[in-house]
RNA sequence: GCACCCAUAGCUCAGUUGGUCAGAGCAUCUCGUUUACACCGAGAGGGUCAGAGGUUCGAGUCCUCUUGGGUGCACCA
């Protein structure tokens, strides 16, 4: 009888259970006692490319070459081999959504294959504040949450908004931390890290510094993407492009007749220009054209910019809003200044006559485009343009010109102001001194230091980064590290004669601190004078410290110091994430006392697995800074999933009703169904299809697992050799070995050795399939049915019962990764009869 | 506009240097109430691997073109 073990395996009793006590016992953490750790073992041992090609059938050694991702041998400063892993910190403004279930399930079978083989293994978990996603989210919970918001109500101080948000993003990362223990991650959660611990957002003032040091980091007004509904600049990775219908007009300008999208930037406008190869308009270069509405005489000008072929072949120039008009000005040395809009999208200024002030958008275009017609100026055409939004509330963005910090990404660094780094691990030579941010990211996979793990995403990778522009890093927002920037009395004095009104901030009613509006953003060029900004920039410079609060402005003296108002890109804080906590976290091994930073034991981690979705925002970010920072690229693999869909390939979303939701899977069906789900048929980088059929039939499998085991043990009881079994360590007599023993056996070491290339290959799908298919049919099916005879029959039956037992221990080693839940609550079930010896299945690694 | 990827059973997808590769899961049909499991078992049907051409002794697998679908990038006002 067997009437302690139940049929049917019942998730929800063992998974938080088990957890508690991997998480008790330290499972999680690098095991520095580890025996196999202690001997620093061969390369030979588990790298795939080396190994012996006798034990390969069919002579297919040479098969595991190319294309083969193999991890290959590395060793820490300690000389032991590791595995380690920097987890993609989720945001802490939310629940957890079915990605994260993805990103668990591929992380977590590495780590927990590597733990197992012996590898010293990390996983470092974090969180996310998420600087502009979570200020969103925070405001529209204002907006949509009443109760919420009438405990915010009142005036709230910068200082205050920032706690608000920071006591709301603390108890999504707990909450988040525990679905994270629900989904399974074995990840370290005694060295967890949060992106704005101290110690972290100290090592990004740092890097900071070091940047603007070595003339990486640069203040500037330059045309940027500004959202009119979120208050704030954004990087060109943040807008994206949607295609609209739209109008093409063409406005008569005197003897020239302009095409434009935007009739209502015309106030804006400083000159029209034509293309200098251009006949119908030779003669009129150099003179001048009366603007419409306005009476204003623009200066025709020649520009090769001007596409003939397009519109009317004219262009009107509006610098101050349009990025390819910027940089005609510019070339022309126009005036930069003539605004038309302010920044909340309406007509204001010198420039626009009174009665269109305060116009908007739609409301705008159609005033000045009626104007227009009564005039008899403009024609209209049917048009589909391509119109840059934000990425999150998808409105218009408005390019306009705003000083800001940027990162040179094309220009190389300053060598004489490299030293060698705080963590002894950058010597002058290793930082790649001479070199632009952009050459880093290239030579880094380029040279094969980094190794994309599907080759698609190295080419969009190099695509993108040899086209790459400087990025914009300052945010007009709470919510995120301040830029320890800082401008004296007399730095100011010429700069901020525009300044972001207090009045203006608060119409935004969004319960956002009104102090950031009471800080200079900086000028607005249009009433700052050149030449007097040139003098002053002489004298005076921004105060950039890693940090600390300077006490004076080292040119003038002045201790009327006022810090920049604006926070960094989140990714530029989370591009130093794969060192930052690595460098704050320590390994605690008796022999790294001297040097008991993670960091020298872990950097550069093994593999980054992320979506494919932030590969630009932050692989490639992180694998420039890595460099620059480090002198090392951060990871040696880049594995990169895809969106997960549902089974009529549709992405999921609110709106279409077809969300699956981790936590409510992993109550029904158990963590371990879920995530075999998302590995089961899915290869790298290709979206993952996930239905409730799948996931049902994984937790049919685990049941089958749960089933094996069980048959096994009960079989036990009514053996007549029991000691012999638990006493001898003995796996088969080989005289003894029926037809199906042997085919059994062969299969199981197939099985092994396939499914543990295909792990270290990171083909996940193909493990999955092939421990699904061994264990379900050839294990269940057919060996257990012949071994129902064979154990009755008593010549043959010890030996059986060493094959079963062997066979369960094997596959379930294999599946752990896969399956963490089911593999171990089984494998407790059979350390409480003493038929394995590991305590645990999780640290078992022999 | 430029670039990249994909097109294999009813559905969703695997298929690793070209040679048992024509596969899996689900679905469908037939049979089975065998004490590990009905969250089960035994068996069956179903694809000229988008189309055309090429390289090769041999091609879903490599090359070219066509068609259809997807994605990334983009200052055509």
């Amino acid at each position: 009888m067997h009437d302690d073990i139940v049929p049917a395996y019942d998730h929800l009793k063992h998974e938080s259970a088990l957890y508690l006590m991997w998480e008790k016992n330290h499972a999680f953490q690098p095991n520095f006692s580890n025996s196999k750790s202690q001997t620093p073992r061969l390369p030979s041992t588990w790298h795939v490319g080396q190994v012996n090609s006798k034990q390969i059938p069919n002579n297919k050694a040479q098969s595991l070459k190319r294309d083969d991702h193999s991890l290959e041998f590395r060793t820490s400063s300690l000389g032991l081999p590791y595995f380690s892993m920097v987890m993609p910190p989720p945001n802490a403004n939310g629940s957890l959504h079915i990605g994260h279930a993805v990103f668990v399930t591929l992380e977590d079978i590495m780590v927990r294959y590597h733990r197992m083989k012996g590898d010293l293994t990390l996983w470092l978990p974090g969180a996310d504040h998420a600087g502009f996603e979570t200020q969103v989210v925070y405001q529209k919970k204002l907006e949509k949450d009443p109760s919420f918001a009438k405990a915010k109500e009142g005036k709230r101080s910068r200082e205050e908004t920032f706690q608000d948000i920071l006591a709301f993003t603390l108890a999504n990362k707990e909450n988040m931390e525990n679905q994270l223990r629900r989904l399974g991650a074995s990840c370290d959660w005694t060295r967890a890290k949060f992106t704005l611990d101290d110690d972290i957002i100290k090592i990004v003032y740092q890097t900071f510094k070091e940047l603007y040091d070595d003339g990486l980091v640069y203040r500037d007004s330059k045309i940027i993407n500004w959202c009119t509904k979120h208050q704030t600049t954004l990087s060109d990775l943040e807008i994206t492009h949607e295609d609209r219908a739209s109008e093409l007009y063409e406005i008569k300008y005197d003897d020239i007749t302009v095409a434009t999208t935007r009739p209502e930037t015309m106030f804006g406008d400083v000159a029209v220009a034509v293309n200098p190869a251009d006949k119908r308009f030779k003669h009129l270069i150099g003179t001048t054209v009366i603007q419409p509405l306005t009476n204003r005489e623009l200066p025709v000008i020649a520009d090769e910019l001007v596409d003939r072929e397009f519109g009317t072949g004219a262009l009107k120039i509006t610098p101050a809003h349009d990025g390819t008009d910027y940089d005609i000005g510019k070339k022309h040395s126009l005036a930069m200044d003539h605004t038309a809009f302010d920044f909340f999208g309406k007509l204001g200024g010198n420039w626009v006559p009174i009665k269109y002030h305060n116009l908007k958008g739609e409301e705008a275009r159609k005033k000045v485009i009626d104007d227009l017609e009564k005039l008899g100026l403009l024609t209209r055409k049917p048009y589909k343009n391509s119109v840059a939004v934000c990425y999150k509330c998808h409105k218009t963005i408005e390019p306009m010109v705003l000083p800001q910090w940027f990162i040179a990404m094309t220009k190389k660094t300053k060598s004489e102001k490299l030293k060698a780094k705080n963590y002894g691990v950058a010597s002058p030579q290793s930082r790649n001194e001479g070199k632009s941010l952009q050459e880093l990211g290239i030579e880094a996979v380029k040279s094969g230091e980094v190794k994309f793990v599907t080759k698609k995403f190295e080419k969009i990778y190099l695509h993108w980064l040899e086209n790459l522009r400087d990025w914009n890093i300052s945010r007009q927002i709470v919510w995120g590290i301040r830029i320890p920037a800082w401008y004296c009395e007399n730095y100011l004095k010429s700069q901020m004669s525009n300044v972001k009104s207090a009045d203006e901030k608060s119409k935004i009613g969004d319960g956002i601190s009104s102090e950031v509006a009471t800080c200079p953003v900086g000028p607005r060029q249009n009433e700052v004078d050149s030449s007097e900004v040139e003098e002053e920039q002489k004298t005076c410079q921004p105060i950039i410290t890693a940090g600390e609060t300077p006490d004076k402005c080292p040119t003038c003296g002045s201790t009327q110091l006022t810090q920049d108002p604006d926070v960094f890109d989140t990714w530029f804080s989370s591009g130093q994430w794969t060192f930052a906590p690595l460098m704050t976290t320590n390994s605690n091994h008796p022999e790294l006392k001297e040097r008991s930073r993670d960091f020298e034991t872990f950097y550069p981690t093994t593999v980054m697995e992320t979506g494919h979705d932030i590969l630009f925002f932050w692989v490639a970010r992180m694998i420039m800074l890595g460099k620059y920072k480090t002198g090392k690229a951060p990871f040696k693999y880049v594995y990169l999933h895809g969106l997960v869909r549902d089974k009529d390939r549709q992405k999921m979303s609110k709106s279409k009703g077809n969300v699956v939701d981790p936590l409510g899977v992993i109550d029904q069906y158990g963590a371990d169904a879920l995530r075999m789900a998302l590995v089961f048929g899915v290869s790298a980088g290709n979206d993952i299809v996930i239905s409730e059929e799948k996931i049902k039939g994984m937790r049919n499998f685990s049941n089958k697992v749960w089933n094996i085991a069980r048959f096994v043990i009960s079989n036990l009881e009514t053996l007549n050799s029991k000691s012999e079994v638990l006493n001898k360590s003995q796996i088969q007599n080989s005289k003894l070995q029926t037809d199906a023993d042997k085919v059994i056996l062969q299969k199981l070491e197939q099985t092994e050795k396939s499914v543990k290339k295909d792990i270290e290959n990171f083909r996940f799908h193909e493990a999955a399939q092939t421990l699904y298919q061994f264990i379900w049919h050839d294990f269940a099916d057919i060996y257990i049915e012949v071994s129902k005879k064979q154990l009755e029959d008593k010549d043959l039956s010890l030996n059986t019962y060493f094959i079963l037992l062997n066979t369960v221990k094997v596959s379930l080693k294999l599946l752990h990764p896969f399956m963490p839940f089911v593999t171990e609550a089984v494998w407790q079930e059979m350390v409480a009869r003493k038929l394995v010896s590991d305590k645990m299945l999780i640290t078992s690694n022999s």
